[in-house]
DNA sequence: CGAAACGTTGAATGGTTTCAACAAGAGTGG
DNA sequence: CCACTCTTGTTGAAACCATTCAACGTTTCG
């Protein structure tokens, strides 16, 4: 079997790791159990206890937390082949929320599954670990974007890492990619108003360096983006810990 | 044993599970490489691999990232009984670095330790994995609340947060806390200028809320400040996973 | 067709930063 | 022991980045 005709999941850990038939097939059987949800619809609500966990295998969904007082901060996107919700099943109750961004496929993924493969294949489960390790790297990466960025940098370097984030599952590349989100997407993830994401917005396009626009990231110039950035992919770009 | 006579650790994974001599026993050995680290000197540098983990028994450390202008975001602080590093086990590299605050003790953990003990009590290593979870969880907190958080409420929240995490092993109550922060600590931590942590610290003392000073934070009105920083202490006061 | 969601733009406001200056305490070396 | 420096804390004034409010255009969809 090639790797393209594995599902997202399988292509993103092969980026890191060669893994072996008997493990492909472990993989394989936990996208056993194929779920939809519909846009829109929260399909796991902050405070809801004894979650299972899914693999997205297509479509986007955002991780978010709602405060009292009404504002939303996305803590981060899913996108094919990216974990969600696996925090969740290990905490009994779920801290945060998730919403679909589009109809999306999902495989769904019990505790004992969960326990079951990493019993069977401990290099998997190794593999999922550092694929947890790296989406929490980008936890950090974002908190250190809101925190110490301008708007400008902010945004160029959320598209970069989204980009990058894409082109690892075979949707993006240094040209661009399409993409779902909204720009109240973008602000509630960037903690900026809709109203100063749209003049960055335009601000970049002047600048020649992406459009953001009919559901499509183009690049025009992608080094100067990531000058403006600062975007240092290092913390991406880890090669497999403990695998030799 | 009593809970008082073992490390912070201990005490505080004791909040939540109930550990069996055997467990305690594999605890204790983890504490046996113990090491000592000045304050201000990093003791992991970022970019630097091949780490160990640490097990911090008193002082305090910040974990941050520094940007390529210069600029320093403290995504965390370890407090005794906080694991220190143990992504950067897993990732092969660190991806940020850790600076004492105060002259440190800490308990070197090198990971085929960790492997072992892991595979002598499963369900410490559950706990443990709690433990990070519980991390994670205050590491979205602190995204949320940069992102979505008046300067006012940002503070509050911190300051609240910390007295709950320091009374979970024994060094802080309602009343207030020892604090070894400066202001420097606090603005890097919480995305704001040295100054402007300054003038509101001075606010929330005029308003009888808390006082930060000479080493010490004293909360006047708790009540109060949980108002002004909406804090919901539900991502800290998870009960145990799994674990019956 | 009307409503709802999304995008766009201008003007006024405001929270936060930057710059600048000074005070107090700790540590250092002459 | 004093002068010196360094770190930390403090305060005012000006500048700025981002928000809020408000209005309007566009597209989608029932």
């Amino acid at each position: 079997m090639t790797v393209e005709a594995h599902s997202p999941l399988i292509r993103k850990l092969s980026a890191f790791v060669a893994l072996s038939e008997a493990e492909l097939g472990v993989l394989d059987r936990l996208h056993r159990r194929r779920r939809t949800f519909v846009a829109g619809r929260d399909m796991v609500h902050q405070g809801q206890s004894d979650q299972a966990a899914y693999i997205l295998s297509s479509g986007w969904v955002c991780s978010y937390k709602i405060q009292a007082d009404g504002t939303r901060q996305i803590v981060d996107f899913q996108i094919p082949g990216d974990f969600l919700g696996l925090r969740s099943v290990l905490l009994r109750t779920s801290d945060h929320s998730f919403e679909p961004i589009v109809n999306i496929e999902a495989a769904e993924v019990l505790t004992s599954d969960l326990l079951d493969a990493f019993a069977q294949t401990p290099r998997l489960a190794t593999a999922i670990l550092w694929a947890a390790s790296r989406d929490e790297a980008m936890v950090v990466e974002h908190l250190v974007g809101i925190g110490r960025r301008d708007a400008d940098a902010r945004m160029a370097h959320f598209l970069l890492e989204l980009g990058s984030r894409l082109a690892l599952v075979g949707m993006g590349s240094k040209k661009g990619y399409d993409c779902p989100l909204t720009q109240y997407h973008l602000a509630d993830a960037l903690g900026l108003s809709a109203v100063h994401v749209n003049r960055v917005l335009r601000q970049l396009r002047e600048s020649d360096l992406v459009t953001f626009r009919d559901g499509r990231v183009t690049f025009h110039d992608y080094g100067g983006l990531v000058d403006v950035a600062e975007f240092d992919p290092a913390y991406l770009d880890q090669t497999g810990p403990l695998l030799k």
